[in-house]
DNA sequence: TCAATTTTTGAATTTGTGTTCACTTTTTTG
DNA sequence: CAAAAAAGTGAACACAAATTCAAAAATTGA
């Protein structure tokens, strides 16, 4: 045996994997996932299309990777919100307030999680996802009403529906028809208060 | 000339046409657009691959044509409910219903419509269509808040955000994952009222 | 029936991309 | 430095699916 992974050696490959998953985060955000082509997200990662497959073992697993990163990172403060203090309404207002924010920011991930075409298996991860999304908004919800915050209601379905109403009204927005959104306050606050009241909390 | 369209022979052109266009939309309907290939279109209508291309430019075009026969027919129904009588509340609870019942029934368009992936082209006349259905509502908010049967809201995002969420909440039922739905009218009368409640009007 | 013309066919071509793999370069250790 | 192993390359390959087009079949009017 004349050969051991040294670290230095280790920390290149991470880098590489890193690099691989940045440059198709990247594509995704700015063109969807008909833009990232493997050979664009090597050219822009500066390595060979072969290396993509080293660390990888198809294209499709790379893109669900990249998604679950985004949706994992989104989640997360998404629970911290849904899981700290104040009121459900609260809550669901800063969770709502706080996605869109973030999605109208800039170049992001959020066109794609919301319609953007891929194959099969990305798909399945997207629908996947998107019910991660909605459970949160779930406990959201069970907590509002046992409090008496929100009349009984169907809570996955009130889920579902907060999910799609913020994404939907998101994508004409952050869309790549539209290319400026004027007014992204008034857009951040219609929705909270759409969703506020949908739910049976009080209107803001 | 010794060659001149006979009405039989222009009546089997037209009938060529339509067969295609019930087999495209058969095809989507069952398994999205991924499954409607030019091939398989051609073979389900009993035509050759050539023939698609005698009465529709592009695969893309064919597709824009499907997906606009069918909105135009939902859009057909949901404008005459828009139109009707009774209160705002009523007609959006009427028009929301009578959408989801229609996605729910079967086989259909509503899933391709939602979120299956297609080719640029046919992306961007989706999200064109689904503005259109967001026309619909907004049509119908308006009405409501000027008669004060509504608070006073951000049509446009209420409107999409409406669109949105019977929308997704019909992604789980009718998408290719989930192949059951437990209870229709119950899902029906969620997303109903999720909706009423969201636009201020009296929850049922 | 025949010739002109159009319609129809489907195999071949084109196109766009994901994936592979024989080869080169780099790294590691004795 | 040399040998062994791994990392890295990118042109070639594979494949699926849209599109084309030369040839065949069908239609029309005389």
């Amino acid at each position: 045996m004349v050969y051991r992974r040294s670290p230095l050696m280790e920390e290149r490959l991470a880098n590489n994997r890193d690099r691989i998953l940045l440059a198709t985060r990247k594509l995704v955000a700015e063109g969807g996932f008909r833009e990232a082509q493997v050979a664009a997200v090597a050219a822009l990662a500066g390595v060979s299309t072969g290396m993509i497959y080293r660390y990888f073992p198809s294209k499709a697993e790379l893109f669900v990777e990249v998604l679950g990163d985004a949706v994992g990172a989104e989640i997360e403060i998404l629970r911290e919100i849904a899981d700290g203090s104040g009121s459900a309404g609260e809550r669901l207002s800063t969770a709502v307030t706080s996605f869109v924010r973030r999605a109208l920011r800039g170049p992001n991930l959020a066109y794609a999680f919301i319609t953007e075409p891929v194959d099969p298996e990305v798909d399945t991860a997207r629908i996947r996802y998107r019910k991660t999304f909605g459970d949160v908004f779930k406990a959201i919800l069970i907590d509002g009403i046992e409090r008496g915050e929100f009349p009984d209601q169907d809570v996955d379905a009130s889920a579902a529906c907060i999910v799609g109403a913020f994404t939907e009204a998101l994508v004409g927005p952050i869309g790549p028809t539209t290319r400026n959104t004027p007014d992204k306050e008034r857009l951040v606050a219609s929705i909270r208060s759409f969703c506020l009241r949908a739910v049976g909390g009080a209107a803001t």
